[in-house]
RNA sequence: GGAGGCAUAGCUCAGUCGGUUAGAGCGCUCGCUUCACAUGCGAGAGGUCGUAGGUUCGAAUCCUACUGUCUCUACCA
């Protein structure tokens, strides 16, 4: 027998570490079974659970949860990424709370600092995952830095670099002064700001011509090395090929004519910055320019910024605008709003830096990437995401990725300091290949940690090593995870898979939203609003944690995470338990029966089929990875059916004195619960497994039971049909009961005038639900005070005596009448319609003529009790 | 600049292939400690589905325009 109240803290972790011994999440690579497999986005080992990877994992492990009661051979692989900047930047900062600088450790004695903080901490997030309930073979965990990951990497970029695909070379990337890397596009955020447009110019040796322009970074100008205009402007035909001067530096520097100026923009004059401008890096190259870098990597001004060599940037341009000023060149100050980049790990203002890195061609790895999409070789649910990956994939540029760091996959790129070949292996090289020199070095820089996650889908499985795994789950079959990351994981993992296995690496994307707040701001650390998931399942569970995610959410759309929506959950989940506790409870010391050998009542015969319906709803929606849909089907089925009608007419069997109907009641009372727990499981599967557990009937496990599936000898038209119209009837007595405040202890009396005979056999049904002590099937004696309903199967009267008010009957009577005169008259609309006839399906033609026989025998009944009012 | 989402009850949101008397939860009103559950039960009120056109026998649903709103993306100095 389960516990009297439900305290999912009581049992979550028991059942979690039971799953766990008992390897049910580990599949065998021998089954017979059809595979479905998926990876799981690695967290960061430096990451803290949120609720991110709540929904993340929600979903996933309902998904994998329903494929396993399916019967497939099911493989769900978790494991964590390196983080290359995110865990570099904290380690960095931890050794700075001791007082180490990182170069005074050196690059080996860093990275043994960094595989201990591995250790120490990289697990952390692994454990918080479990207690969601995540049903992921552990006994496969993987880290993007393990040896099978390396090795994919090894090999995925020798291959590249030898097919061309990766390159070294001097080029505009963004540069993070703080993290003092290189980013590559994706990783750059931006964000409007309020900035300054400052006027002035630059003047001809001869003292005679200035050219004016604005700029929002004056600063740069000390590594400017031409001032460029349209070809097409006549304003300044004349200067262009003349010469002009910058102060400070007092560099002369040429007036050029280039498309890329708008004559429209300002004064149709743009000062050319190669070094610290994408599009001034592109004009210099057309037109060989210099390329002064003024900055270094710590965003200081180097020695080409001359006087100013050694402020920081923004020092650097307060000077320089003050020293324009005095020099009386400034000509006016705007403010303006422009979008400024940020580092995504740490927000300090990149800057455009020319550098020299490694970078990955796209162009060639986009063409089969966007094919896998348009073909429907991979499909995105919901489908609008694959414009916003074509979108992307259609205009990339390369991929900068190579990061000034000491975490991560070293570029296996040796240099040969004698002959000055560039070497690049699947083998570590000890002397030149080319010249049989011993000076051989490795390229100091480690690659984007993207990089690795990119392979992740086959390096997890062991791709390099033709294993088992990689031949059984790969490609994989439901790729899930959060729109935000389609860039840097989903169109990485594609391109890279299709280059290195020749397939796409799974076949359906499911993405979901971002988790928010209750007024719908992101969560994060800065503002406070954060709900730690591992807080919030010790108080309400796992389960409605991952419920509340879900249930009734669209795919791809973000969540409100609000207490309101906590409670419904937690008051779900409640319901469960108790629904369950009281049919246990009437279980117990009873021998059931299998329910072929029940004699079946009209109620059972009715949940029966609703149960059918909602076995095919809920599978059906599944199989179209509609989850929010498929649990609202399970809560409404629990709820509106089976808690508030089943129960409640299982009742006068139960308490009844008719032992062998009692056994019969009760053997399809657990029969419906053991199925619910079975459809539920995936969705909520500690308190389904613990119910479970108290079945009278149970196995080991649920969560390697069948998934219910539809039993056409259990599915009842005829009599579903008459529960509804009982429905009907019982909801019209009740209404009666309240709008005229019959006590519900009363107990009373009512007429019902069955249209349908059966009804006289729900005898026992209509008084437990409507509180009666008697129900006559006749009408109402003449000359008795009565109040009177009409529905579909029936019509009703309670007599109230003195209580009954003529007026307030009349103006009850005449809403209906009005009601269903409306409907009447849409009916007839629709029917007297040529076109519907003729050209709406048959089945809805017969169907609205149905409601119009139903709805004038209504009108009809109505219409006479009026007149008897009357 | 480009792309996309959203606009449905007081609030938060579902609504799949166009056909339902337009749904849920919360909130609200009334009544109830009825032997699974007051984290509950019963009864109710509340919507011309953003606006204007169009397609169709039929539109919350498809198309066009507009308005409002949010997001992504680009980065005109």
């Amino acid at each position: 027998m389960i516990d009297k109240t439900y305290q999912p803290s009581s049992f979550e972790r028991r059942l979690y570490k039971q799953w766990m011994e008992r390897g049910y999440f580990t599949p065998s690579v021998h089954s017979d079974a059809p595979p479905f497999s998926m990876v799981t986005p690695p967290p960061n080992i430096t990451g803290q659970l949120h609720l991110g990877h709540g929904l993340d994992n929600a979903i996933q492990d309902t998904l994998i949860r329903f494929k396993r009661m399916q019967g497939y051979n099911t493989l769900w692989l978790p494991g964590t990424d390196h983080a290359s900047i995110a865990t570099e930047v904290k380690i960095v900062e931890a050794l700075k709370k001791e007082g180490v600088d990182k170069r005074d450790l050196g690059r080996e004695g860093f990275l043994e600092r960094a595989w201990q903080w591995k250790e120490q901490y990289g697990g952390r997030i692994v454990e918080q995952l479990k207690s969601l309930g995540s049903s992921c073979d552990w006994t496969r965990l993987a880290f993007t830095m393990d040896e099978n990951c390396s090795k994919a990497v090894r090999k995925a970029f020798v291959r590249m670099y030898k097919d061309g695909l990766i390159y070294r070379g001097d080029r505009i990337i963004n540069w993070c002064p703080q993290c003092k890397t290189a980013l590559s596009d994706a990783e750059v955020e931006y964000e409007e700001r309020d900035g300054h447009f400052w006027h002035y110019g630059y003047t001809t040796p001869d003292g005679k011509t200035t050219v004016t322009f604005a700029t929002t970074r004056p600063e740069t100008m000390l590594g400017d090395t031409a001032v460029a205009v349209n070809p097409n402007d006549a304003r300044y035909t004349h200067l262009v090929g003349k010469t002009v001067v910058v102060p400070f530096v007092n560099r002369e520097i040429p007036v050029i004519a280039d498309e890329y100026v708008d004559m429209e923009f300002g004064t149709g004059v743009v000062k050319i910055t190669p070094a610290h401008d994408p599009n001034d890096f592109e004009v210099g190259r057309r037109h060989n320019l210099p390329v002064i870098r003024v900055m270094n990597d710590d965003g200081t001004m180097n020695e080409n910024a001359g006087e100013f060599a050694g402020m920081d940037r923004y020092e650097a341009r307060k000077a320089i605008v003050a020293r324009l000023q005095e020099m009386g060149v400034l000509q006016k100050v705007e403010p303006h709003k422009h979008n400024v980049g940020s580092c995504y790990r740490c927000h300090t203002t990149v800057e455009p830096i020319v550098s020299k890195q490694w970078f990955v061609k796209m162009e060639p790895l986009a063409k089969p990437a966007i094919q896998a999409v348009k073909s429907g070789e991979i499909k995105f649910h919901p489908e609008r995401f694959e414009k916003t990956y074509l979108n992307w994939m259609e205009n990339i540029r390369d991929w900068c990725i190579s990061r000034q760091l000491w975490w991560g996959h070293r570029i296996p790129v040796w240099y040969c300091d004698d002959c000055g070949a560039e070497i690049c292996e699947e083998t570590d090289p000890t002397v030149c290949p080319n010249c049989g020199g011993k000076h051989i070095r490795q390229d100091e820089d480690v690659l984007d940690t993207w990089f690795s996650s990119a392979l992740w889908p086959f390096s997890t499985l062991g791709y390099c090593s033709n294993s088992d795994d990689f031949k059984t789950f790969f490609p994989t079959s439901v790729l899930s995870c959060g729109y935000d990351i389609i860039f840097f994981w989903v169109a990485r993992m594609i391109f890279s898979s299709l280059y290195n296995t020749g397939k796409a690496p799974f076949k359906d994307v499911l993405m979901h939203g971002i988790v928010r707040d209750e007024q719908g701001r992101k969560m994060s650390k800065s503002l406070g609003n954060g709900v730690d998931p591992v807080e919030f399942i010790d108080r309400y569970g796992a389960d409605t944690l991952r419920f509340a995610l879900i249930n009734g959410v669209a795919n791809g759309s973000d969540i409100r995470f609000s207490q309101d929506k906590i409670d419904g959950t937690r008051n779900f989940m409640n319901k469960v338990w108790n629904a369950s506790r009281f049919v246990l409870m009437n279980c117990e010391g009873k021998t059931l029966k299998d329910i072929s050998a029940v004699k079946l009542s009209l109620a059972d015969k009715w949940i029966l089929t609703k149960l059918n319906d909602v076995i095919r709803q809920v599978t059906e929606l599944l199989d179209k990875f509609e989850l929010g849909m498929a649990s609202q089907c399970m809560y409404d089925f629990v709820w509106s059916e089976f808690c508030d009608w089943y129960i409640e007419l299982t009742k006068p069997a139960l308490y009844g004195s008719d032992d062998k109907a009692r056994i019969d009641t009760l053997s399809v009372l657990a029969y419906v619960l053991d199925k619910i727990l079975k459809l539920l499981h995936p969705f909520a599967p500690f308190i389904t497994e613990e119910i479970y557990q108290g079945m009278p009937v149970h196995s080991e496990t649920v969560m390697t039971e069948r998934y219910p599936e539809y039993d056409g000898k259990y599915f009842f038209a005829d009599d579903c049909k008459l529960v509804e119209e009982l429905k009907e009837l019982i909801a019209k007595i009740r209404n009666i009961r309240s709008e005229y405040g019959v006590a519900p202890s009363k107990r009373i009396r009512a007429y019902v005038l069955a249209f349908d005979n059966r009804i006289t056999e729900c005898d026992g049904y209509i008084a437990k639900l409507c509180g009666l002590e008697e129900t006559v099937y006749a009408p109402a004696p003449k000359g008795e005070k009565t109040v009177k309903a009409v529905c579909s199967a029936a019509a009703c009267e309670v007599p109230l005596g003195d209580l009954v008010d003529k007026d307030k009957e009349i103006e009850r009577i005449n809403k209906e009448l009005e009601n269903v005169t409306g409907e009447i008259a849409r009916a007839n609309g629709k029917l007297g319609n040529r076109g519907f006839l003729a050209k709406a399906p048959a089945n809805l033609v017969e169907a609205e003529k149905a409601k119009l026989a139903k709805y004038e025998d209504l009108r009809k009944q109505l219409q006479a009790r009026l007149d008897e009012l009357s």
